[in-house]
DNA sequence: ATGATTTTGTGACATAAATCAAATGGCCAA
DNA sequence: TTGGCCATTTGATTTATGTCACAAAATCAT
């Protein structure tokens, strides 16, 4: 294990205000495990309801769920994203499947271990509700950038933003991600 | 005024779990407001940021931005609902602009006198992130019910799940709003 | 390495939906 | 009531993107 599990911790929180102090972090370490997964683990499973969430520490990952047989892939993440199901959070079933797309580094959350915590500690919570509050803005965002506009501007779009996804994901997920065709994306790429 | 202004935070908090408690309410109340608007009035404004937010007591609401020169219909809204911009909430400016589509009540929130409060009350921080909550999984339901789904396949989804919209919203608004041009539209319901 | 499987690219064709162009219908104001 | 302005419908045509079929390239397992 080349990275020490507090490190990550702490490199992760840093990114939240206000910073969590010693008592959140000593309610919260309990309920977190580093682990590592091969490429294609799945962390949370489509139709069931997992009690956990993670940090993407190292690796990459999918979330896809099947539309008339074919996998739809709804998002991609990579280092320091947070990853997990905001229905399973919320106890219904995920309607997706998280798969990883490389060997990878996790931190965990216990969900059903921090929940309660969010009552007894105003920074626990203020933690989760800003990751919940991101995740909110991003998906106002891809909405925004979705709607009404075309194959080529949306592709261009993914280019600029997440240049990454082209680095590291096949261009099958990609495709459905942008909402077009495998081939479509073939011919936009051949510009 | 036919409504008593209490009611109407009564009848809006009574949704809210943990229900609120009399020192939330006192708390809240002095930031509170009940407003009468004309149809075509503007709630928020795009490219600005506002500090209200509102809960639609009587009436509706659309949500739109203009791209390339033509209006981008992003929401409506009903009674009970709550209207406002989640960005304006993070400080940033409003994308889109919201307007009556007719004569309402609306319950004001004053989020610039509301937001010191989450530090003190846990009530007050939990009502506001169950909002957030529920408007987040409201979009991950229509990014998931409008990807890579057919114009048909939306119109008949939006007919079945919100059929009001049909009864008071301009079919030219509803047809930005499903992604579609207002010509298809009128198809699709010709059947 | 070697062949096998999967991923990506290319071409021909089909089709959903956009666009352009009127025509019709509703609604509001004077 | 009348005219005028939107909103909606209908028709003809165009266009972007999907589908099907296969070829080429890359990746994987033995």
């Amino acid at each position: 294990m080349p990275v020490d599990s507090a490190d990550i911790v702490d490199a992760f929180f840093e990114r939240y205000r206000p910073k969590l102090t010693e008592t959140a972090i000593l309610l919260l370490t309990p309920n977190l495990k580093v682990l590592h997964h091969p490429k294609k683990h799945e962390l949370i499973k489509a139709n069931q309801t997992s009690g956990y969430a993670y940090l993407l520490v190292k690796g990459a990952a999918r979330s896809y769920y099947l539309y008339n047989g074919t996998e739809i892939n709804s998002w991609f993440a990579f280092e320091n994203e947070m990853v997990g199901s905001l229905r399973n959070y919320n106890n219904l079933p995920s309607r997706e499947t998280i798969e990883l797309l490389e060997d990878s580094t996790l931190l965990s959350f216990n969900v059903n271990g921090i929940k309660p915590l969010m009552a007894e500690n105003i920074e626990i919570s203020n933690f989760i509700n800003q990751v919940i509050g991101e995740y909110c803005l991003y998906l106002e965002d891809k909405l925004f950038y979705t709607h009404l506009r075309s194959a080529r501007e949306r592709y261009t779009a993914l280019l600029a933003q997440e240049p990454n996804v082209f680095k590291r994901v096949p261009l099958t997920y990609i495709a459905s991600f942008l909402g077009i065709s495998r081939e479509t994306l073939s011919r936009l790429r051949a510009k």
